[in-house]
DNA sequence: CCGTATCCATTCCGATACTG
DNA sequence: CAGTATCGGAATGGATACGG
């Protein structure tokens, strides 16, 4: 008894996606996958976290497709763990990860790493939500619908 | 030994924010009080999850300043639990979560919830990162720096 | 260098009973 | 209705040893 429920098949998307990528790790993984990272040593080093977890979490997200897996690009006989595009689709997601920690979770003077964008070297701007006619959205201008066919 | 590592103190958004909300119930809640849910007893019942696990989840909330407490608005003694600017501001997150689950978890006649904007009843587009100078940037058009005072 | 396997501590979660 | 207390089972995570 006690069975850990499963919102795998959910039928809100958010609850769908938390069960493919709601655990810290998985996030995480993915943020450095972002930064360019490829190799399990480099993942293993950069986040601290032991061999076997990341091992699990690393299979988990192939097998939703996060991840593909490729063969190195230098002559080392082992692999590489590469973003499928459904993973680089996961970037917004960071983003607003980054955005809310960076606005509510640091003090005034506090220093954190921030994203710039490639050509500049500017900071990127805030996320935004339009709606269809290209106005900007908020929490209290939208509102969930539940669709049965 | 083995004590859970900790990323309160994290110089990445990411993963401090992954230490505040990053667990499932989390933000399952906060999708719940997006659409409107105030009540103890609403939230345990939508979601189907424990009342102690529920209580737990929204003290440490309550706790990180995204629900603020209030008494109730009808007469009935009790208390409700709303969102505070910095909860409000994870509206974002929740909408990439929907969005990224929408478009990559569903197979394609499959129905699910859809955000709508409030004025014309017309679904939301996806979320857009943009540039100082408006453009729109995908995750090979950003980078990562490392900022220390 | 890349991973898997094993062991153990900690944490999470669901069920239920209980108080106000 | 709104929560707290307790219990047991399950999943998670860390350390480490081991094999490719």
């Amino acid at each position: 008894m006690a069975k850990r429920t499963s919102l795998e098949s959910a039928e809100c998307p958010v609850a769908r996606s938390l069960e493919a990528i709601g655990d810290g790790w998985s996030l995480l993984i993915i943020r450095d996958a972002f930064d360019g990272i490829r190799r399990f040593g480099e993942f293993q080093r950069n986040l601290g976290m032991a061999k076997n977890i990341l091992s699990m979490r690393l299979r988990n997200l192939v097998a939703h497709g996060v991840f593909e897996v490729v063969p190195a690009s230098d002559g080392s006989a082992y692999q590489e763990y590469v973003l499928t595009p459904k993973g680089n689709d996961l970037f917004n997601l960071i983003i607003g990860l980054r955005q809310w920690g960076e606005a509510n979770l640091y003090e005034a003077g506090e220093q954190h790493s921030v994203m710039v964008d490639r050509e500049k070297g500017q900071p990127v701007q805030r996320l935004e939500l339009r709606s269809e006619d290209g106005r900007l959205l908020g929490p209290q201008d939208c509102r969930r619908i539940a669709v049965d066919g």
